[in-house]
DNA sequence: CGTCTTTGACCAGCGC
DNA sequence: GCGCTGGTCAAAGACG
């Protein structure tokens, strides 16, 4: 198992093409533009940017040992400093991950925010929320609300600094983001009465 | 009334 | 088999 994370953002491209650094003073993310955009599109071309309503420390894509999934292990800072504390334990812990199977994308997201659920653009419904092993803050899951799209997201605010949260996503929209689609409508329907001439 | 959150119960996978 | 842990389900309630 691997976790990537980029500092420096020169160095993004370098070591995995999905990997990005937002910091606040990046320029602002297009409207257009979702998050699922975002860690799919090439580095090289794309500046980093800036998420309304929170600024973003760093985004890391989860990889598995199967080079060709980007699958589902999550290892925190918190994790870590258990592996310090037991090793048996770690063990325990370490088979819980590896066992996971690759499944959709994971990108997870730290960022530095007062509101544990970021505005993203899409619609989530909540359908649980864990006290999770040596963490003080709940983890919360959501499900976007879209009939057609099974994207799911968890938050969790981390309690070695509890300014910062982790949102990690799990899947790729297969529909359009709705406050882009809100956005368009009335100039689509402009553009629809223009036609007619 | 529809949508969403809350929260306890349940399940799966693993080590012992 | 039991306990631990993370993830999900689903009933009940809140809210606009």
């Amino acid at each position: 198992m691997e976790k990537q994370e980029i500092t420096p953002p020169e160095a993004a491209a370098a070591i995995h093409p999905t990997s990005y650094l937002f910091t606040p003073q990046t320029p602002q993310m297009p409207s257009d533009m979702d998050w699922a955009t975002l860690f799919l599109s090439d580095p090289e071309q794309a500046p980093p940017y800036e998420i309304p309503n929170a600024s973003v420390t760093s985004v890391t894509t989860l990889i598995s040992e199967d080079q060709n999934n980007v699958s589902n292990c999550v290892v925190h800072e918190d994790d870590k400093k258990e592996e310090e504390e037991d090793r048996n334990k770690d063990k325990r812990r370490a088979s819980r991950i590896s066992r996971r199977k690759a499944g959709p994308p994971r990108v997870e997201f730290q960022t530095k925010s007062s509101e544990d659920l970021l505005d993203d653009g899409y619609r989530w419904r909540k359908y649980g929320q864990k006290s999770v092993k040596n963490s003080i803050f709940p983890r919360s899951y959501y499900r976007c609300t879209h009939h057609t799209c099974n994207v799911k997201k968890q938050v969790q605010r981390l309690s070695k600094d509890t300014s910062i949260v982790v949102t990690t996503y799990e899947g790729i929209h297969n529909h359009p983001c709705e406050q882009i689609m809100e956005t368009l409508s009335p100039l689509l329907k402009q553009m629809q009465f223009l036609a007619r001439f």
